[in-house]
DNA sequence: CTGAAAGCGCTTACAG
DNA sequence: CTGAAAGCGCTTACAG
């Protein structure tokens, strides 16, 4: 079961390889050859179903037309449509994507880069957690074009895009306040990435700012570690023990449905009972009565933004812009409180 | 900014490149290396850093290790936990996976399995789009491994997974008569796939064997074109029009997703004034009141399946074995009618 | 205007 | 016990 190959057809024309290979790949002028063997060629690779193996190309010219996107968990919506975005920029620019994920697992990302590195895409998409700096900054030494999403580490020079965590969670805040809520809960990550960090601090900063207490035993950081059911029963729990709570803001998608579960299996009414914001806006929260208030990000913008980056560092003139961007959340507001 | 190769280690070994390559195959003891030797060859690899290019590695030994998955959309719930429990098992097999998305297209999706075929991806597991069984059929002839996931082609003589179609939604069905429903409608995807019509064809046999006439005004097909908000629109408008309804059985996911903001838009209670069946389940139909009563697939065994069928094609003994699996999917009740 | 040769980084059958 | 050579399928600089 031999594929076809160049020699293949350079046989049938009755030229050499090389001939065919600057035909095929439109060099044809550049190689001056004759129109009637450049046609002739042409015929001939089209008859026989020829289809030039991309490994030898991408190990003879070193480069593949492949994108590696490393992200956390494909079965995560953000993630899902963070992908899809990416996907349909890299389509744009003539790019695939190879996606993986990291379940959050620092020896696991950091072996995807590897894996990557060695398969030879052309440039990296990643959402690292927490501990792949290292992964990365081998990276970044050996001149790999990379952006990181939705995450960055502030030690590491490499282009990164993310949503304006502070700015959205504030506006959060800011309308559970105007709503009148005093009582307000953060129901957060424990793990030590930058973003459940920043959006803790635009929830201290905002009642600060409005001369709320911040009381602790309103804040709760669900650990990393708890399986799924555990974090709703974790996060019902610290409902159920600080009954004053009128309003929760969620930092993640992820916290926001085992909360929502919480909250579920508790018997509350949404906003009734609780007022409920989760940071990020996911498809079926606009579905229900009362639906979700959201912070939610501009995945496109975020894909795009990526995207310019990267293909500015793969296919640049070399020429050095700021390539760290921020971009605005929008908030989405559904409930009636 | 060169990559350290296997003829600099055996410079700095001071043996041939093809006595590095033994060593760190694990092919000392075949290729008689001493001990000695071997055991300087792996310091200096890990001294040196040295990662073998796979590309290159894939060039000559005609396998990457990596499986080809293509779907149809990876920012559908089912798909993406399709393609997260794919990744999860290859990784138990030492395979790695690349993703794609056909986005229901032909034409695209043909491409793909071209593109994954020109980088010799060792095995590929489809859901194909309706028009992909010249794709496939190519793929079969040149002897490539493949298993096709949640659809299949009856003409086409490649191993397949999938959900029983038929009796996940005859129970369905069973369930809306045993609870009085008599005005049941069907909505589904005019989409030329087997799935939908084999879900058809059990909501038509399940009432014809309980002497319920079908009423075709009671069918709507959703043309696949249709866009987000068209389809939500179109079954607002089919529902409108057929007041007596008292149940919708949803033929997929996606529809039902739809099919919610439609009945949330025409301000009806489920189950009060409409009873729902979808499927496919989704995460958040449980966290919600009254939550969707679901035919749910199970995932894990579908993933499981398809590549215990991929491996066999890949490592089996060329001992034939029947390929063809069909999975019972799971009935979750969580209305109340 | 076209061909022969070198080489990308590896593996494997073979020779010694 | 180890090395030299061929070759995977391609591209590119060079020679004619």
């Amino acid at each position: 079961m031999k594929e076809i190959s160049i020699k293949d057809i350079a046989k049938l024309a009755g030229v050499a390889p090389s001939t065919v290979s600057l035909v095929l790949n439109d060099k044809a002028k550049q190689g001056r050859i004759s129109d009637a063997v450049a046609e002739k060629i042409r015929i001939l690779a089209r008859e026989n179903g020829y289809k030039p193996n991309q490994v030898a190309v991408s190990l003879r010219t070193g480069s593949s037309k492949i994108l590696g996107l490393i992200i956390e968990d494909i079965s995560n919506a953000f993630f899902a449509s963070i992908a899809k975005a990416i996907e349909d920029e890299a389509e744009k620019y003539g790019y695939r994507v190879l996606y993986c994920s990291t379940e959050n697992n620092t020896v696991r990302g950091n072996e995807l880069v590897n894996l990557l590195f060695q398969r030879q895409v052309d440039g990296y998409l990643i959402s690292p957690t927490a501990g792949m700096e290292n992964g990365i900054s081998d990276l970044l030494k050996a001149k790999q074009p990379v952006v990181l999403i939705d995450r960055y580490f502030p030690t590491l020079p490499a282009p990164y895009v993310l949503s304006d965590n502070i700015a959205g969670a504030s506006e959060a805040l800011e309308y559970f306040i105007a709503k009148g809520h005093r009582n307000i809960g953060l129901i957060t990550s424990d793990f030590p990435l930058m973003h459940p960090q920043q959006r803790e601090s635009a929830y201290t900063q905002t009642l600060i700012k409005h001369n709320i207490p911040v009381n602790p035993s309103f804040i709760y950081k669900v650990p990393y570690t708890a399986l799924h059911h555990e974090a709703t029963q974790l996060i019902a729990d610290f409902i159920k023990s600080n009954a004053e709570l009128d309003a929760i803001f969620f930092t993640t998608n992820y916290l926001c449905i085992h909360g929502l579960g919480s909250i579920n299996q508790l018997g509350m009414k949404i906003p009734d009972d609780i007022a409920v914001i989760c940071f990020d806006d996911h498809d079926l929260f606009k579905l229900y009565k009362p639906a979700i208030t959201a912070v939610k990000q501009n995945v496109q913008e975020i894909a795009e933004t990526a995207m310019q980056f990267l293909m500015h560092q793969i296919t640049g003139n070399g020429e050095k812009i700021e390539m760290t961007k921020v971009i605005a959340t929008e908030f989405i507001i559904r409930d009636s409180v």
